[in-house]
DNA sequence: TGTTTATGTAACTGGTTAGTTAATATGGGT
DNA sequence: ACCCATATTAACTAACCAGTTACATAAACA
């Protein structure tokens, strides 16, 4: 017995309002629901481990409409990538790090770093999984390259601006500070499972993860400052 | 028509010798060799990834052979998590800490957990692809725990030393200690093909990874050193 | 030597999965 | 009021893959 066809949500014919509402047909809006649908499902369980199926009834949508939109799993998981990923680079540029003095907005750095991927929990596992697969897909990509590089322009330049008043060290390399700065907040997240097993103690408690902060920035600070 | 037998080695009837010749049937053998090409699939490919066929091929063994050692996939994966994670943690407490001075022990434990990654590059993939599951294998092995947690003890014990003499700053965490010194070499070997692409520069080169050495060392002894 | 047990092989199975097909519904433009 | 590109659906398929079965052969041992 072929299946009844689902409920639909009646559709809204006050199609005055600029705003859409969720009505029987909206692109943009079954488009941007496989999207975060495709996010989740490719952070918990990888390129591999996810399930187009899954993503499609998870956004609400007909598995058809992956393909529609995005050409292929492949090209989803791209599309994904590249989202978070720039999000990510954007809240980065964002910050107003030239208005600080330079020690403060190192600092400031270190606590966006720690805080970014705290409140965006998907962007470790799906990095994580980029670079298990060698980093293909992003490095297929890319208009990502010259964000990056100009935050180390950036950091280089405060870096300049502390050595010259005298409340930073001279000869930091920012590159090297930029990865240590990722690396002591992105470690404590992405490794926090086998860590808390390893210790027999949860790590991922707020307790824990405010005196992980505090710690970050205090290594930073020692790193950097003028002693 | 049905595939020819695949040629096999002359069998040595020679079996006075206690060390076994690679003869026509060596039950030992045949499970390492399983053990070894399910580390280098597993680290390649995940475990959802992972094909339970190559794995049988690369190993040279039938693919029931792996079932009639380790089960299913899911307990191959976690036997050859066992084994690499057990591996590096034997090698960490080899480590004659205890006959150094406080500063260089520490300096030589950051070496080591550079060097470590990088003579074993199936470790981080192992562990990355770990964590993307939530640590819920290595969580089910353990007797792993004690191990770890001595380490901390043994950290703790090198910090007082350093107090003590002088050498080092009072008040230092073990275990955030710990956590930012496996931080800062881990996340440049997990995330180099994401970082390379960013910078658009090859991180992984010889003259990029003993930079980044030279600086893990710096990082970690501007922290712990009095000053 | 003959029986048992460990080790190995090839072919198969049942379920899953990415991707496709073909038919259909919707709504803006005219 | 109707047309047609856009959007959507259910059902299909071909390949794949973890795990199994039935059978074969080598060593262990009586």
């Amino acid at each position: 017995m072929p299946a009844s066809p689902p409920a639909r949500k009646a559709a809204r014919s006050t199609t005055a309002a600029p705003q859409r509402e969720a009505a029987t047909r909206d692109a943009d809006k079954t488009r941007l629901n496989i999207l975060e649908a495709a996010e989740a499902e490719f952070a918990a369980k990888g390129l591999a481990g996810a399930r187009v199926d899954v993503v499609a009834e998870e956004a609400g949508a007909n598995k058809r409409m992956i393909y529609y939109y995005f050409g292929s799993k492949e090209d989803l998981y791209l599309a994904v990538l590249e989202r978070v990923y720039t999000d990510m680079r954007v809240a980065e540029a964002e910050l107003a790090l030239e208005a600080m003095a330079p020690l403060a907005a190192i600092t400031c750095l270190a606590e966006f770093k720690f805080d970014y991927p705290a409140q965006h929990p998907h962007l470790i596992p799906l990095l994580n999984s980029e670079n298990l697969l060698g980093g293909e897909y992003l490095r297929r990509s890319l208009r990502l390259r010259e964000m990056q590089i100009s935050l180390i322009a950036r950091l280089e330049a405060i870096l300049a601006r502390g050595a010259a008043d005298g409340t930073l060290r001279a000869g930091i390399d920012p590159l090297h500070l930029y990865l240590t700065i990722s690396a002591v907040s992105y470690f404590y997240f992405s490794n926090n499972p086998t860590l808390s097993t390893a210790f027999g103690r949860d790590l991922a408690t707020p307790d824990e993860r405010a005196a992980r902060r505090r710690h970050v920035v205090d290594v930073v600070t020692r790193y950097i400052e003028r002693v």
